[in-house]
RNA sequence: UACCCCAUGGUGUAAUGGUAGCACAAGUGGUUUUGGUCCACUUAGUCGAGGUUCGAAUCCUUGUGGGGUAGCCA
């Protein structure tokens, strides 16, 4: 999107620029009525509030691509807030990774990074104003004993017999909490609201709990840690966040997030809107089913290609372009949204196939001798680098006598339609020559080991001279000068539509093949010293990136994802 | 069973009381030195019942279905 003023909004891929009526999510909707009302003096505030506890997937992109999207429509600031309010689960590893995913994904949040626990003392501050004014007490019942004075869904629920202490006693517990005279479980501090609330989490929420747990940046200055419930509204309220986005399970905490910031009678006064997770189909997104796949070792970590993460995929091949691209297609609304995953796959080749390199890559190769050329003879031949892209060039490729080319390019009886190496007839080697496939030779067991056929030297570059329809065209590498590859071809994780639904469990979906290593790959030469990151096109198989563990001389691929592959749909049908 | 939210082709999403459109997926054909890309076309939808209105996907009532909520997690 481009900002023409503060007012209205075109895209570029769209060519009514001029009618302007482009629809806008209802979160935008919202916000843009609020800078038209000049709500807020018309500025806008937002903020991703990640708990440092675990990797980031793309459902989280989700969320803050639409934070720092929106500031920067809005010419406002996004913040990035780290919502560390229970040490136990936290850690700085997390902090890092977070950060490093978001810049990747191209956002920035300059100077605006926060963390929860600075507010720590503020926090303790709220929370003692609110004691004074009679709205929040501390209770000493037990865990046990606060479920089942809580009530249920259908029946209200009893008050606590501490509700009733005096300002005096509660501030005077409050202090010793925070000095660490209590056992953690004895005590926590309690809102005062209404214990017969429809709304569970308006009787009397706990706000403080006492936990004698080191913290990762305040280390053992505090052994009392605010409730999220608490700490959330307030952290949004001091960094002046006017608009604070969650997802819908949070739908039912904004009475308490309204309730507290109301009592604190604070000027700022954040708007939480809340909108709907992303989810795909045959992924699993919740974080402890992510852990669970890598403390089981379902797969090699938290950058392990299949994962949703976006470490995994970072790895995997997807650009954040392809992914932010998804992110706009999928949606903004209210509704359960499951994303069939072939769209993401859709975003990851339309940006790939304008932007990567083509070479050649043979994933099961069987060598091919081309009896009529000379034994020693090397051609170079002109291959175009990417036709979508005409300044991306060209490049010389070697050309000999014997060559690898993909098993299944080759058949001793072709089936309908199949139009690739058969004996007797024309196929074209891309950029190379038009070849006569001869036979082939087998081992004593049957196997097919070598094929044979002629090379016609007036079809170099792979142009037919006399006009010959030739249908077929497939790739190859000269075998002197092929690099030997590793590529490790990734499918889905899970082999059915919804994992995490069903009887057993999300386990028992996994599907056995999403993972395929391939150790006797050969690559066009130019690939020798490719350095990790780096993107391809295998003409006619797929994208391709090289992995992490690539060393020099002895690239290892990972396929993003394949080629749309229409021939295997024939097959198929059969 | 209480409260809250949601309901448009297979999937996702527009239409904000006035012609139900787009994308992905699926299918058919064309172009092609990638069975890729690109192009054209086809299939397929307003959860049900009432009501308001000249007119309802949209507003109201109600039913049904889906989701969320009973952490001293976030």
């Amino acid at each position: 999107m481009i900002r023409l003023n503060s007012k209205e909004y075109i895209t570029m891929d769209n060519n009514n620029t001029e009618t302007n009526n482009e629809s806008v999510d209802f979160i935008r909707a919202i916000i843009k009525e609020d800078v038209n009302n000049s709500k807020n003096n018309g500025k806008v505030v937002t903020r991703f509030p990640p708990e440092p506890n675990g990797y980031l997937h793309i459902g989280h992109a989700k969320a803050f691509c639409l934070n720092f999207s929106i500031a920067d429509e809005f010419n406002g600031k996004c913040h990035l807030r780290f919502d560390d309010t229970n040490p136990v689960r936290e850690d700085d590893e997390y902090i890092h990774s977070i950060m490093r995913d978001i810049k990747w994904m191209g956002f920035d949040w300059g100077d605006n990074l926060f963390y929860a626990s600075d507010y720590y003392e503020k926090l303790y501050d709220f929370a003692v104003q609110l004691i004074k004014k009679g709205k929040a007490f501390i209770c000493d019942l037990s865990v046990d004993e606060i479920k089942e004075y809580r009530g249920t869904l259908t029946e209200p629920g009893k008050e606590s017999p501490y509700r009733n202490r005096s300002i005096e006693e509660n501030l005077e517990l409050f202090a010793g909490m925070r000095n660490g005279d209590y056992p953690e479980g004895s005590r926590t501090v309690r809102a005062k609201i209404d214990m017969a609330s429809p709304n569970i989490h308006m009787r009397d929420p706990a706000i403080y709990r006492i936990k004698h747990v080191r913290h990762h940046r305040t280390g053992d200055e505090w052994c009392i840690y605010p409730m999220y419930d608490f700490a959330h509204c307030l952290s949004d309220s001091i960094e002046g966040i006017t608009h604070s986005l969650c997802s819908l399970e949070f739908e039912i905490h904004r009475p308490l997030y309204d309730w507290i910031l109301d009592e604190l009678e604070l000027e700022s006064h954040p708007q939480q809107i809340e909108f709907n997770r992303l989810n795909l189909t045959y992924t699993v997104m919740s974080k402890r089913k992510l852990i669970q796949l890598v403390e089981e070792k379902k797969v090699s970590g938290w950058d392990d290609p299949r994962m949703p993460t976006l470490s995994g995929m970072r790895r995997r091949g997807y650009t954040p372009a392809s992914i932010k691209e998804f992110i706009n297609r999928a949606g903004l609304t209210k509704r359960e949204q499951i994303i069939d995953v072939s769209l993401l796959e859709y975003c990851v080749r339309e940006d790939l196939n304008k932007h990567t390199t083509r070479v050649m890559g043979v994933l099961d190769p069987i060598k091919v001798v081309i009896t009529n050329y000379p034994d020693d003879k090397i051609d170079e031949l002109d291959a175009i680098n990417n036709p979508e892209d005409p300044e991306m060039g060209s490049r010389k490729l070697p050309f000999s006598k014997v060559l690898y080319i993909e098993r299944e390019d080759f058949r001793e009886e072709a089936p309908k339609k199949y139009f690739r190496m058969v004996p007797g007839r024309e196929v074209r080697l891309r950029y190379a020559y038009i070849v006569k496939c001869t036979g082939c030779v087998k081992d004593e067991n049957g196997n097919i080991i070598e094929v044979h056929c002629t090379y016609d030297p007036d079809s170099r570059g792979g142009t037919d001279p006399d006009g010959r329809r030739i249908k077929g065209t497939i790739h190859w590498v000269s075998a002197k000068h092929a690099v030997r590859a590793e590529v490790r071809l990734y499918d889905r994780l899970f082999n059915t539509r919804s994992p995490e639904s069903g009887k057993g469990s999300f386990l028992d979906n996994l599907n056995p093949d999403s993972l395929e290593i391939r150790r006797e790959c050969y690559v066009e030469p130019g690939l020798a010293n490719v350095s990790s990151g780096e993107l391809f096109q295998f003409e006619r198989i797929g994208y391709f990136c090289a992995d992490l563990d690539t060393t020099n001389g002895q690239p290892v691929f990972n396929r993003t994802v394949p080629l749309r592959d229409s021939w295997a749909k024939i097959e198929k049908k059969k």
